[in-house]
DNA sequence: CAAACATACAACCAATCAGTTGTATGTTGT
DNA sequence: ACAACATACAACTGATTGGTTGTATGTTTG
């Protein structure tokens, strides 16, 4: 299992970039209420239907929305669990915070320990 | 009236971009789990000090960091409350996904009780 | 003081990005 | 059949990005 080429950095890579445009958040904000066909998204833009396509592609590559073909349409959907995903991730992030403030308690406490537990017991 | 840029999708811009990269998102765990030098941070990477300094400063603009000056050393700490705005905007996300579902859910029950013919259903 | 260290910032470069237009192909309704 | 519609994709362009080197300035330390 080597993970020299981290899948999981790959993968946030594509979420992060992907969330990183307003447009695209607004499509992915519209095709996780509901499915929507890729022109009827293309005509709530003030840009060229190829723009909306092509923001509609970075969202499908980084598996945040999926298509399905229905006749002409190409219908595209919101993928909640990759949403989750993303949000695991900042919890981790907070974790690492949570282990800070959990290492400066240790430390306070070794340091108010250290200078009680000398000859001379006196309280404050 | 509305041509205020979003103050809150510029600040999502900006967030979504800063955690885009990998060496961003890992100087981030770094900076949340404790205090660092820029310069020490740039040790740890394959890369010169000037880009982890543009990386530094690509954090610190999206709020995701804050730096204090002490001496000759710019010490970088995570804010872990933007880290949490950010998975505050994933979670409306999923709310939306879940009106999705209740709106299905109720389209269900109002099929099974009579026949509906309100099926065009196009909002902006 | 001088040398080593830490930072800041400008200028530059190759790659990627977000948008465009144009063309091709398949689908639907009359 | 055919016109209008929906999609796909290639080629192009200006702006931005992620990296570099070089220079300048302030801060420790020997």
């Amino acid at each position: 299992m080597n993970e020299t080429t981290s899948e999981r950095e790959d993968q946030a890579d594509a979420w992060f970039h992907a969330l990183a445009d307003r447009t695209r958040r607004d499509i992915l904000r519209r095709v996780l209420a509901g499915e929507h066909s890729v022109s009827a998204l293309a005509r709530s833009y003030d840009m060229s239907f190829a723009a909306v396509q092509k923001h509609v592609a970075v969202l499908e590559r980084a598996g945040l929305l999926t298509k399905r073909r229905q006749g002409r349409e190409a219908l595209a959907s919101g993928d909640v669990e990759a949403v989750r995903s993303v949000g695991v991730m900042l919890t981790e992030l907070e974790a690492l915070w949570r282990g800070r403030i959990s290492r400066m308690d240790a430390l306070f406490a070794s340091e108010t320990t250290e200078n009680s537990t000398d000859t001379t017991n006196q309280k404050d």
